[in-house]
DNA sequence: AACGGTCGCGGGAACGTTCCCAGAACGATG
DNA sequence: CATCGTTCTGGGAACGTTCCCGCGACCGTT
């Protein structure tokens, strides 16, 4: 390994001078010791040691990231959005899950402060409940808790996207399958779905929602309960592609068609939901842009306290949504 | 931050006596001065310094993971296992993505050797070509380049499975959505499918053979290229869970219903399989075990060049197989 | 020509740890 | 009682880098 000693040497100057002008952080000096250092650097393949390097200044040039699961292919999508936002600034990332527990987290949290993270981006908020991760820079993505900078998604506005859209095809009785209470996401998402009917005169009945968890199986478990009864509503919004995976098993499951006999509207976009044999309509939302966002607020940004970015959404139209059977009269299924 | 000169005065011995105490490599002394010394750390709440501790020793406790991407909810599945199995030995995972690129899984290399990892685990193995990642100790996983040392799964032996299950159902024409030729996993799970018909006394057609890719599109133009002729196959064994969904796609694209008109096997059990409105029949590998097998092939076993660890899968039969509609027969479909 | 200011450079300490080595303490043995 | 061997300890160098600080060169001004 070449260090910045064999550098010095090979370019006839002091370390000090060559640390100097191989500082990304300085000003870039134009100089002629300037050039030729670099030009030796490069020549002998130098790159500086992350280890001694983060030793000495204190920061490492990475930035750790605190997701539920990675099995949860929408905080892979952002973990890789931010890897790849992150890439652009010369940023390294690291990943530490949580399972959603809480004290599993602050062993994450403990973790990648022990390795001198620069900062942290958690998706992990819940609102009312602070994070705590001691003095470290952090911001949240796709949740917030209310107080801390965060990045998210317009999640009320891609609700009333999908739930207008769902009024637009004719359905009078849409139902809600939403998530947990503790995720801003799933609050914004529900709020949205609630103002679209208010503002479609279309009124809010408490019977049309269930659901309180973003698992597939939560979404089965609320899709039955929402379809499985005399007067099941005739669309659905779920608060993630997951439960609406789950609703729409639960209405293969009762027997129903989609979209012939329910419209199901899902959240998130990932990459399964357009190949499916009903291909889901959704809210596609800008990870890249969320990412992108989460990293500005951590680096560029670090007076502003509690400063969110929000990011719009868009209706991704699919194969689950069409008219009602009996537009606007919702008589019950045969 | 309390480091291990603070621990030392505390304690009242010298920092290379904390030093050698708290070295997790030597034997655990019992002495009296070792047990005060280990006291007071834990009192003062004392860690170890990873980046000063990595800088002297060369070695960070960290195992680097190389994967296509974190979108491909296997790959996710296998980093986590790797991480749980990496963390009972009290190491560090970290991250990174190639694309399926050569060129960026060398950046990705260098990118994690600069950064010392201890050892490396890829997933991205071809056939014939040996990966090359300098000196850094290494393992493959999932898959093999036939020369290195690797932990994976018994793709024959799954395949056999998948297979002998469709011609216990009473399946005769059996086709096969592939995977790309560079993927050894592809490969054991094609050679396995074909040893089952042949000892199942049905012959290889070729005709019945699609696909190249793992991904859920490549599945849907196989199966729709399998499915969609005078003389379709009654069951189809996809080489992995997306192409599987892909091949469902297709099937419903076609005016097919699952199990009724074909029987679909997957491969991998990854979690959404299992709600899909028709819950596949798929093969579950043992991540965990390929994980630890892995693991243990990069620090234990040094020595031994080129060890192949395997695991034996196991079906796990769902809605989506039965016996087809004219058992052994396979009349056109009307 | 003298002076003040700016700039670039090099020496050396520091970051927190590990490792080498010399010496102290101790017990055992002849 | 002297000597030897073993175990344990502490001092200091080293890992590769950054950062502080002093010094000399150079430029422009009076």
């Amino acid at each position: 390994m070449v260090t910045i000693l064999d550098v010095a040497r090979a370019a006839g100057v002091s370390k000090s001078t060559v640390s100097r002008v191989l500082d990304e952080r300085l000003p870039r000096s134009t100089n002629a010791t300037a050039e030729r250092v670099r030009e030796v650097a490069a020549e002998l393949g130098y790159v500086r040691d992350p280890l001694a390097s983060g030793l000495r200044r204190s920061g490492t040039s990475t930035v750790g990231v605190i997701v539920p699961r990675l099995t949860d292919t929408v905080m892979a999508m952002l973990y890789e959005a931010i890897t790849e936002a992150a890439a652009g600034r010369d940023l390294f990332t690291v990943v530490a899950t949580t399972e959603d527990l809480p004290e599993v987290q602050d062993k994450a949290v403990q973790s990648l402060r022990r390795r001198r993270v620069d900062g942290l981006i958690l998706t992990t908020a819940r609102v009312g409940e602070p994070v705590d991760v001691g003095k470290t820079p952090y911001a949240l993505a796709l949740r917030t808790d209310g107080s801390s900078p965060a990045a998210i998604g317009d999640d009320r506005l891609g609700a009333q996207l999908a739930t207008r859209h769902l009024i637009d095809l004719g359905h009078r009785r849409i139902g809600l399958v939403g998530g947990p209470a503790h995720a801003s996401s799933a609050r914004g998402r529900a709020a949205g779905y609630r103002e679209a009917l208010e503002s479609g005169g279309l009124g809010f009945d408490p019977a049309l929602v269930a659901g309180d968890a973003f698992s597939i199986e939560a979404g089965e478990v609320a899709g039955r309960q929402l379809l499985d009864r005399s007067d099941p509503p005739s669309a659905v919004f779920a608060v993630n592609d997951n439960t609406a995976i789950g609703v729409l098993a639960a209405a293969h499951a009762l027997g129903l068609e989609v979209p012939r006999d329910v419209s199901i509207v899902g959240y998130n976009d990932i990459p399964v939901v357009s190949r499916l044999p009903v291909p889901l309509t959704t809210v596609r939302v800008p990870f890249r842009q969320i990412a992108a966002d989460a990293l500005r607020l951590l680096l560029d940004d670090g007076s502003g306290t509690g400063e969110t970015l929000v990011s719009a959404p868009t209706l991704i139209p699919r194969g689950s949504t069409a008219a009602p059977r009996q537009p606007g009269s919702d008589g019950p299924r045969p």
